[in-house]
DNA sequence: CGCCTTTGACCGGCGC
DNA sequence: GCGCCGGTCAAAGGCG
């Protein structure tokens, strides 16, 4: 899989342009070999500089933790992105979900097995004829009217038994730095998920959090989110199924006419459909841009090298003498 | 009030 | 059968 096509949204920037992000203060920083004149002034104002470059590597500090928290929204965009993009091929390859089915609100209004069922791929067999339920049936239902998601998700056993019989439910795996985001375990990938169980598992210290799509029963995405084993900073989500819905608050058209200033949305326009991608955050597209342009800098290996370098140089230059 | 987490119990598969 | 283990259920509580 292509997951290690991390990103590829390369901007070829060159490092000139840190020129804003890291101000005047910066030296260019050629190895400046330090002649007796300078080790001399730098004692006289060696005070002034150690708290002024103190105050420059705070700044930095901060600054490349704004980076990294930037990076991993871009990188949680981005991932959100390309599963749109595998669903959409996807869908398109197959003729099943061709009919949109329209989500009015939440899962709720099903109660009977009217339930929209999108795919028509198993037109014909897919009535559910009295017959199928009675495997499946799961434990202990003594009081079933009680809870509605009993119900659905017995439905939702009778009406896709297609899952693992020729359906593979495709698996993905993405991988997600998991900067900010401690003890929450959540990936946010522009969908919403209802989270169903929590497991600590063997041979991994961080619990796995199980997550369904909150779009009722009728689509049978599930994921997986558990703090990677070999790096806990990187958080490991695993999706399975395809969601049989678009994508979050989808619209045709331009029904986004009110726009205002708090939401944006990424239209790809992709064969026929349209499809528009939220991004529920208070970001606009400059912000995007921006984020863009910090993660081609921060995965800069060379940039980022050069920029420890100078700083680490810098301090020992400056402690010793 | 609706939807969500939390969390312990439960289930089924697997190895013994 | 028994225990382990990953996955799921569902009651109870939280939150807007």
């Amino acid at each position: 899989m292509d997951c290690s096509s991390f990103l590829d949204i390369s901007l070829n920037l060159n490092t000139n342009t840190l020129d804003r992000s890291f101000p005047e203060k910066l030296p260019k920083k050629g190895v400046k070999v330090s002649t007796s004149a300078d080790l001399k002034r730098k004692w006289m104002v060696k005070d002034e500089s150690a708290s002024e470059l103190r105050e420059e590597l705070n700044r930095v500090n901060s600054e490349n933790k704004k980076l990294t928290e930037m990076l991993a929204t871009v990188y949680e965009n981005y991932y959100a992105l390309q599963h749109h993009l595998e669903k959409l091929q996807s869908r398109r390859q197959s003729p099943e979900t061709d009919q949109i089915e329209q989500p009015t609100k939440r899962r709720k209004q099903d109660s009977d097995e009217s339930l929209s069922l999108p795919n028509g791929l198993s037109s014909g067999r897919n009535e559910n004829s009295s017959s199928n339920e009675a495997h499946h049936h799961h434990h202990h239902h003594h009081h079933h009217q009680k809870q509605q998601y009993e119900q659905k998700n017995q439905l939702i056993s009778c009406k896709r038994p297609v899952t693992d019989s020729f359906n593979k439910a495709q698996v993905s795996t993405v991988y997600v730095p998991a900067v900010s985001s401690d003890t929450s375990l959540t990936v946010k990938d522009g969908y919403q998920w209802r989270k169903y169980g929590q497991k600590v598992t063997r041979d991994n210290p961080s619990p796995r959090a199980y997550f369904r799509c909150s779009f009722a029963p009728s689509c049978p995405v599930k994921k997986k989110v558990q703090r990677s084993a070999e790096d806990p900073s990187i958080l490991v989500a695993t999706y399975e199924g395809t969601h049989n819905h678009l994508g979050p608050n989808a619209s045709e058209g331009d029904a986004t006419s009110q726009v205002g200033s708090r939401t944006v949305t990424l239209d790809m326009v992709h064969g026929g459909h349209s499809l528009a991608l939220e991004k529920n955050e208070r970001e606009t597209m400059q912000d995007v841009l921006v984020q863009q342009m910090a993660s081609s800098l921060t995965k800069d290996s060379k940039f980022t090298a050069a920029l420890a370098a100078a700083i680490s140089g810098r301090l020992m230059e400056q402690s010793r003498t």
